[in-house]
DNA sequence: AATATTAATCGTAATATTGCAATAGATTAA
DNA sequence: TTAATCTATTGCAATATTACGATTAATATT
């Protein structure tokens, strides 16, 4: 198959996955990383920083920003692309909510 | 390819990239839910609570214990899901620093 | 011992992901 | 206009993931 079966959960928690696939490949990792390090916004140098070849940093930067959590200018030739605050808060929250779940009530059972 | 290239990129943002896919399908972060859920340990209920065949939830179990986030005991002829409480502080350790990485500097370029 | 119960593994089909070469599109410079 | 530069898209090959039926393994019950 290798189809998920998204239907038979809630939308909650096909959100967090969504987020946390998105985040489940180093590259858009260190992708972002470079944005949130870099104080003005960056274009194709991240091809540079990166060692991955243009049309595959193309690629996930538009995985990244069809999540809406970059968002891309056109600036010239280039492409300045930065973070996208409001959705990555958006998005921190959820995953906060999701990491931070109560440990402590329960003994260990195993 | 299909292959991701990991030694192009840090340890930390591998491990962050392995975290973050383990949490990448809705199953396994229901699953998680789960465990956080109930007090006492779970079994084979899950393939009650999740409506995906027996195999599938093993699977997707065994992706979570390799991963260290729970552990499973034996008990007779079940077995005996949890939070590996220690290895879950230590990934949410992780993940926030990834999370909450600072926003506040820069100002919106984009 | 024979049977039932539960979970893990194997095998396989369908689909998704990753990566890149080649190409196309868009903008700037000459 | 032409050439140069940068990014997006297309097409494809290799690998990974998802899901489940069938089977196996292990323990419990009778």
């Amino acid at each position: 198959m290798g189809l998920t079966k998204t239907e038979i959960f809630t939308d909650k928690q096909n959100e967090i996955a969504l987020f946390s696939k998105v985040f489940g490949h180093p590259a858009r990792v260190a992708i972002l990383q470079h944005l949130f390090k870099i104080d003005s916004c960056v274009c194709g140098d991240l091809v540079n920083e990166i060692g991955l070849a243009q049309p595959t940093i193309s690629q996930h930067l538009k995985e990244l920003k069809h999540l809406g959590l970059i968002k891309g200018n056109v600036e010239g030739t280039s492409v300045c692309y930065c973070i996208h605050k409001e959705n990555w808060t958006a998005m921190k929250t959820v995953m906060t909510e999701f990491l931070n779940q109560d440990l402590t009530q329960k003994e260990d059972c195993c």
